[in-house]
DNA sequence: AACTATTGATAAGA
DNA sequence: TTCTTATCAATAGTT
């Protein structure tokens, strides 16, 4: 481009690079930008700069579509857009109101994960180290994983155990030039664990 | 002959929509691939198509980096960059050792978190419908808050990671990552629950 | 930050 | 669908 053609390798000059971080993020953001505009799709872009500054791009916005990334990696993916209609079709107020009271609802399940807390804390919370997060973490997940199979049971879809893993992100993924393909190093993360979405 | 000057507003015609879709996403993931390498940035892009398809890029992986966009919101942004550097630098073979000696440790928490999900049972959680689900996630979601902030005090955190070379049966579950189908083993259990960003 | 020469992307057409 | 090519758009190097 312009005076020459450019080299496909990491810029060693630490002043050019940032000049074409700036300049390719913002052209990368307008790209985005039309394609969402001319086919009507929901795009989302996360950025971030060898400084770990976090540079973010989403038509319309960004968190409702990584919402909507982490939900279908997670429950079937039949029951996703009725979910999100769901949720979307439902006005502030009323939303708020369930929520509101729902939440009432639930101050039990709330009070006893705040108990479990309260007892980590009383074991020394400041020793935890991952393992012990994780441990905490395998809690949830159980619980997690039963709400999940219960929705699955309501909404009288996909059995429980099915060991069939051809619907997940990864594999939706589309592959690109370099091959930055994830699937076989692709690890249970914390989006998989705990969704923020829901 | 050749281009013409396209106007920015929504494609009519649905095939040339789609054909405009496919070409245009994939340059935009190109784009992308190269501000990732020209200069040393990550990038995650979240696709999803009017008929609700997904596609996404990311390097060096999605799934890391929505996890590091969705925590940096949550933790001092300073401890972002030593917790992502901590995980990349793990061996596997510390890792289980202090996995199987902590897992005894640390069954009292389990035990909780098993307590929490028969209460939960109790209380008929049969009924739930998906606005209840989106609550009792509300709730983990909370915990999780909590565990992480607790995270933020701790300086010697063990990363997880699970090079492919080593195939553990943590690995096995990498391939899974909706979590339906897990079996009652420990370290696959912990393993697929776990959060590789913290 | 602004300016172009050039390369890169891509809308139509085949 | 894939390939071609004329033209538009992005941007590297410079100012």
């Amino acid at each position: 481009m312009g005076r020459k053609k450019v080299e496909m390798k990491k810029i060693d000059s630490e002043t050019s690079r940032r000049v074409t971080f700036s300049k390719r993020r913002l052209g990368l953001f307008k790209k985005a930008s039309e394609l969402s505009t001319l086919c009507g799709a929901e795009v989302a872009i996360l950025v971030f700069s060898q400084n770990g500054k976090v540079y973010s791009f989403g038509h319309p916005h960004v968190n409702p579509i990584v919402d909507k990334y982490l939900i279908q990696g997670i429950l079937p993916k039949e029951i996703v857009p009725e979910m999100m209609s769901r949720i979307q079709g439902t006005r502030v107020n009323e939303l708020n109101q369930e929520m509101t009271q729902l939440l009432n609802d639930l101050e039990d399940e709330k009070k006893r994960g705040e108990a479990l807390l309260q007892q980590l804390e009383k074991e020394e919370i400041m020793n935890l180290d991952l393992l012990q997060l994780k441990h905490l973490m395998f809690s949830m997940e159980e619980l997690k994983n039963h709400v999940i199979n219960q929705a699955n049971m309501i909404t009288g879809l996909v059995p429980v155990n099915a060991p069939s893993s051809t619907q997940t992100a990864a594999n939706n993924t589309t592959v690109v030039p370099h091959g930055y393909d994830f699937e076989l190093e692709d690890f249970e993360l914390l989006s998989s664990c705990l969704p923020e979405c829901i």
